[in-house]
RNA sequence: GGAGAGAUGGCAGAGUGGUCGAAUGCGGUGGUCUUGAAAACCAUUGAGGGUCACACCUCCGGGGGUUCGAAUCCCUCUCUCUCCGCCA
C-alpha cells in the first residue's frame, strides 16, 4: 500500500525550487495567479528542510549513545551505562517534538502543493474557455448531407446496430447494446486501431479493467474524481475510466534501464464513467455513455524526449482519422480548458454530419513528471542517479463517436458506406 | 466461503534485541585474462531525504507500541500464496 499522505506531491519540489518564476507565469495561462501559493510552499519547503537537520543530528546523537549503552553493558559497566540513559530520555523528548514538526510541516507542504495544477508549457494558449483553444488543424471537408440527414442514434435504431432500448432494459441508459453488423463494426474498429498502434511501435497490453486504491491515486482519478468512477465497495475496486489508468501503472515504483526506454503501450479496454451531471444533446445516442470502448496509447519518455513523442503520437492519431476518411480538426487546449495534471494537450474532434457539431474522439497529452512523480517511475540516467521519466498518453480512438461519424457521414441512398481500410476487418462494405 | 503459511535489496533466500542497510547465490556494471567471445578470477552494485561535495538521517508490506537500542518482541491493518469447497 502506497501511504497517501506522502506520496500526494504533483508537481516536484526540486522544480519549484529552480524555476518558480517559470511556473508562475506557466500557471496564468490558466487563470490561476500562484505567485503566492508558491512563495509560501517554497518557505514551508525551507522551513522543512531546516527541522529535518535538526531531526537527523538529533537522531545521530542519540544512535551514537544508544551505541555506547550497548558497548557499556558489554563491559559490564551497567552504572555508567544508566547514566547515559538519562540524557537518552532527553533526546527522545526532542526528537519526538521535531518529529511531530515535521510531519506537519510535510503536510501542509503536500497539501499547498497538490492544490497546483501542471504548468501549461510555452506553447499552450493563454484563455478559460473552449473558445480560447487554438486550432492548429484542419483536415478533409465537411459532408453536404442537405437536411435529409439522419443522426446516429436514429439509423442505428433503424438499421438495428445499436440497440439503446434493450441497454436500458438490462442495466440502463448509457449502456447501449450493439448488434449484428454494429457489433461486427465496432469490433473491426478495435482490430484496426489496435493493429495500426502495433504497427506504429506500440506493445499491446490486455490490463485490469478494475483497479485497487493504488492504482487510482496513481494517475490522479483518486482522490478529485472518484465520484466519477463506479466503485466496487466490497472489494474496495474501481472499474476503469480508461485504459491510461491500469497501463500506466504498469510501471508505477518502477526504475527502468535507458535501454528499456521510451516506452509504447497500447491497450484495448471497455471503459465505465458514472458521468454524473451530464445532460441533454451530450448524452444523446453514443455522444456520452456509461460504457463504451477505447484503445489507448501511452507512453514513457526521456525528459528530453517528450516533445518530440508528443508529435509523434498526435501525427500518429491523424493517420488513423486519415484512414478512416473522417473530417477532423485538431485544437491545441487554452490553459483554462486542459486537464488538471497536464502541461499541454491536443483535441482531435471529429465533424458529425448529421448533428453538425464536432465531436471530441481523442486528446492527447504530455503529463511531464506530474503523474510519473506521484508514481514514481523513474529511469537510469548516464550519471547511474535516478531521474523521473515524463509520461503521455492519448486516445487512439475512442469508439463510440467515431462510429456516430462514420454512420452519419458515410449515408447515402445506397445505405452506409465502410471507409475501405476497414473491409477486410469487417467483411462487409456496405450497411 | 473454510483451514493454514507467509510478506526482507532486480530475483532467490539467510537473519529472533546492539558492530545489520542487512550473509550467501543468481543477475547487473567495471576490470584482468583472450585475436575476439565464453569460462575463470578481482572489484563494484538497493531506494529516498540532505549537502557545493562530504557528514548525517530514514526505509526489511502499512500503522502503532515495548526498549537506551527493533528486520528481530507485542498489537493492529493490508496483501500474497497453499489446500478444501464452489465455478468460467
Amino acid at each position: 500500500m502506497l501511504n497517501f499522505a506522502k506520496n500526494f506531491i504533483m508537481l516536484e519540489i526540486s522544480y519549484l525550487r529552480t524555476n518558480a518564476a517559470e511556473a508562475v507565469t506557466g500557471l496564468r495561462k490558466r487563470g490561476i495567479e500562484a505567485e503566492q501559493a508558491i512563495a509560501d510552499i517554497l518557505r514551508l519547503d525551507e522551513l522543512r528542510r531546516q527541522n529535518q537537520n535538526e531531526l537527523d543530528q538529533t537522531l545521530a546523537e542519540s544512535n551514537k549513545l544508544s551505541k555506547e549503552i550497548g558497548m557499556l553493558f558489554k563491559q559490564g559497566k551497567g552504572e555508567e551505562a544508566n547514566a547515559l540513559k538519562n540524557r537518552t530520555a532527553e533526546l527522545k523528548e526532542k526528537v519526538k517534538e521535531l518529529q511531530q514538526e515535521q510531519e506537519q510541516l510535510k503536510s501542509s507542504l503536500e497539501q499547498d502543493l497538490v492544490a497546483l495544477p501542471n504548468v501549461p508549457i510555452d506553447l499552450v494558449p493563454d484563455g478559460k474557455t473552449p473558445e480560447d483553444n487554438l486550432e492548429v488543424a484542419r483536415h478533409g471537408d465537411l459532408p453536404n448531407l442537405g437536411n435529409t440527414a439522419k443522426p446516429h442514434w436514429e439509423l442505428a435504431e433503424e438499421l438495428k446496430l445499436i440497440r439503446f432500448d434493450l441497454g436500458v432494459k438490462i442495466t440502463g441508459a448509457g449502456f447501449p447494446v450493439y448488434q449484428g453488423k454494429g457489433a461486427r463494426l465496432q469490433r473491426a474498429l478495435i482490430n484496426f486501431f489496435l493493429e495500426e498502434n502495433i504497427k506504429a511501435g506500440f506493445e499491446e497490453y490486455q490490463p485490469p479493467l478494475m483497479v485497487n486504491e493504488d492504482s487510482g491515486f496513481g494517475t490522479g482519478q483518486l482522490p478529485d474524481k472518484e465520484g466519477q468512477m463506479y466503485h466496487i465497495t466490497e472489494d474496495k475496486l474501481y472499474a476503469i475510466p480508461t485504459a491510461e489508468v491500469p497501463v500506466t501503472n504498469i510501471f508505477r515504483n518502477e526504475i527502468l534501464e535507458e535501454s528499456e526506454l521510451p516506452i509504447k503501450a497500447t491497450a484495448y479496454s471497455a471503459c465505465f464513467r458514472r458521468e454524473a451531471g451530464s445532460y441533454g444533446k451530450d448524452v444523446r445516442g453514443l455522444n456520452r455513455l456509461h460504457q463504451f470502448d477505447k484503445v489507448e496509447v501511452v507512453s514513457l519518455t526521456k525528459p528530453e524526449d517528450s516533445m518530440a513523442m508528443l508529435d509523434s503520437m498526435v501525427d500518429h492519431v491523424a493517420s488513423l482519422l486519415n484512414k478512416l476518411e473522417l473530417p477532423y480538426r485538431i485544437l491545441r487546449l487554452c490553459g483554462g480548458d486542459m486537464g488538471f495534471t497536464s502541461a499541454i494537450t491536443y483535441d482531435f474532434e471529429v465533424w458529425s454530419a448529421a448533428q453538425e457539431r464536432w465531436l471530441e474522439v481523442s486528446s492527447v497529452s504530455n503529463f511531464k513528471t506530474f503523474q510519473t512523480n506521484r508514481m514514481k517511475i523513474r529511469y537510469r540516467g548516464e550519471d547511474k542517479k535516478t531521474h523521473l521519466l515524463h509520461s503521455l498518453n492519448g486516445s487512439a480512438l475512442a469508439l463510440p463517436r467515431i462510429l456516430a461519424a462514420l454512420l452519419e457521414n458515410n449515408q447515402g441512398p445506397e445505405g452506409i458506406r465502410i471507409p475501405e481500410v476497414l473491409h477486410s476487418y469487417t467483411g462487409f462494405e456496405i450497411i
